[in-house]
DNA sequence: GTGAAAGCGCTAACAA
DNA sequence: TTGTTAGCGCTTTCAC
């Protein structure tokens, strides 16, 4: 017994057929309450679980919605996937999880998988490596709902859910300027990448939206991480008229940024205002504490989740194509705060 | 075609029946190499992909192994994920997560939830509120192979992997001793959990070892926050004799007692040594850096995941109980090193 | 080396 | 309200 127990084994033991058990089973009403009942409790009795696969199998859908994401060790996407399985569950649906470790083949592997499981519908972060796309495209031509969240690619045709980086950027930079920082400084990421791209461009009409100048000298192009940061001061300091600010393009950068700073016993907020992007958790514990932009992380999963919920639910053509941008939070902390009391 | 392509199609198409074109697909020897070459292609052709979900139901195994972990957002247990993952993925099997939000109610419906999607095998962190444990026993009982992993109950006859937090908290704190402190507290966790009584009878044994009292004036008893890690502290600064070095429980507690030592402008490590346990993140960026234990998270999950593939490929009764217990890896960093330069 | 036939466990159209 | 029957797509035993 245990699980090995099937509809017909309920079904001999009341002396009736499987298709009863089955109808009782998923609460059809056409099944008298007397028989739900008794058929209930056998089941309970014999330890029965309904098999999952076989039914399936039968309904042509597995239940399952498969989740691709770079790498589960980002808290930002833990965080996301947090945000998708509390509307999925909700809704009787769980979730598979695959990290493509941000390789274009892993992931493209990811969406074979999914769809050998036939899964009822792929959510998307794009991996840094992807440059050709094709893998996604043969998702939507089979017919799986698929949607991209965070990083995404407008010319697909595949609806997203991100992040409004440009508003982002100009609120951080804003900040600042009301903080009373009059050189404010850029840490920009690699600018080929679109995210990157509008939080620079955020950065610039802020400061022109406040009458300062944009300055090329002002603005350090690095990649995402700590180093960079560093790198960045030493360029700053080193700098005839150095920036009085920062407005990194992302947490670690900011973190890089405000350890340079410290070594170089430049005092944090008083002489130098710093502000990251991300709300990365060490944020809250290092001193001082940073200064930041919060990505909506749960937020982003509920949304992405309804999205895709919509797309399972819609004829193919009635949707049209649909991009929700979310609104970033600012979170302001010691390191940029040196008016407030 | 596309997703709706089925090995009948191919077999159609080439005039051959579905068992041909499912062994050519299966690389069953019995099928000539000329008849392979010309399924595999048209199955290309065609855009086939094996629907698993009927491969499953047929072959009674879904090629699925079910992971329960408290939360995905703990950085540990994404990286025991990524160490189980690295394994499953060489073996053709993929990995299904289930948060159980440190509830038991949550974890038993993961337990079910496997169970009806007839999973391979089940690998489980317990949730810290759970107390009663017969849903574990339900799936032992139903065959389906089960492990544990960190957090784990040695009374239900459940192989189990886990690190030796005896010898992690023996080292740290005789690492504290070498160091030259000799008045060494520790912040202990909830003492009913066991591994909060393991570290805490290493740190005893170790101050034994090597000569000192251990007093109990020198033990705080906190829950793992950061709240009780500056609690702690002001206990400890309050006494007539206080320590000169702390070990703490986990890092997130001594981070709590970093933060009050430095309010209370005490020098570390030079007059207080301060050792955690987890090596989490945060560790290597806050000032000054955390020494701690680290507690071999991917090898955990390979670990894991190898004694599950035994068990699956074993006889019931022919694997005797087993129980895996990793070294933990002390890092020492300057929040403790106040001897080497 | 290939084909015929049965069945994994479930559900749904059709009948009664 | 319940039973009969067929079939989801795949794999495998048995036959040739």
């Amino acid at each position: 017994m245990g699980l090995k127990t099937t509809i017909s084994d309920i079904a001999k033991a009341l002396n009736t057929t499987p298709a009863t058990v089955s109808r009782a089973l998923n609460d059809h009403n056409s099944i008298s309450e007397k028989t739900k009942q008794k058929i209930r409790e056998t089941a309970s009795r014999l330890n029965y679980k309904r098999n999952k696969i076989a039914s399936s199998l039968r309904l042509g859908q597995s239940g399952i919605i498969g989740v691709i994401i770079p790498s589960a060790e980002i808290k930002f996407f833990g965080s996301v996937v947090h945000g998708i399985e509390s509307l999925a569950n909700k809704n009787g649906l769980n979730v598979l999880i695959y990290q493509s470790n941000e390789s274009q083949e892993s992931e493209a592997k990811g969406i074979e998988t999914f769809l050998s499981a036939r899964v009822d519908g792929i959510l998307v972060s794009i991996a840094k490596n992807t440059t050709e796309f094709s893998h996604f495209l043969a998702a939507k031509a089979a017919g799986i709902p698929i949607i991209f969240f965070d990083r995404s690619n407008d010319e697909l045709g595949i609806h997203s859910v991100v992040i409004d980086d440009y508003r982002g950027a100009f609120a951080a930079t804003e900040h600042l300027i009301e903080q009373g920082y009059t050189r404010i400084a850029h840490i920009s990421g690699p600018i080929h990448l679109k995210i990157s791209a509008d939080r620079f461009r955020g950065y610039q009409d802020a400061l022109r939206a406040h009458g300062l100048e944009a300055s090329n000298r002002l603005v350090f192009r690095g990649d995402v991480s700590i180093e960079a940061g560093r790198e960045a001061i030493d360029y700053f300091l080193g700098l005839e008229e150095p920036p009085d600010a920062v407005f990194a393009v992302e947490d670690f950068t900011a973190l890089g940024a405000i350890k340079a700073l410290k070594e170089k016993n430049v005092r944090i907020p008083q002489d130098f205002g710093v502000i990251g992007f991300a709300n990365e958790s060490f944020g809250e514990h290092i001193t001082p504490t940073l200064s930041t932009i919060d990505q909506q992380t749960v937020q982003m999963g509920r949304e992405s989740f309804r999205l895709l919920m919509q797309l399972m639910n819609t004829e193919r053509t009635t949707l049209q194509h649909n991009k929700i941008v979310l609104a970033p939070v600012p979170v302001f902390r010691n390191s940029s705060l040196r008016k407030t009391e």
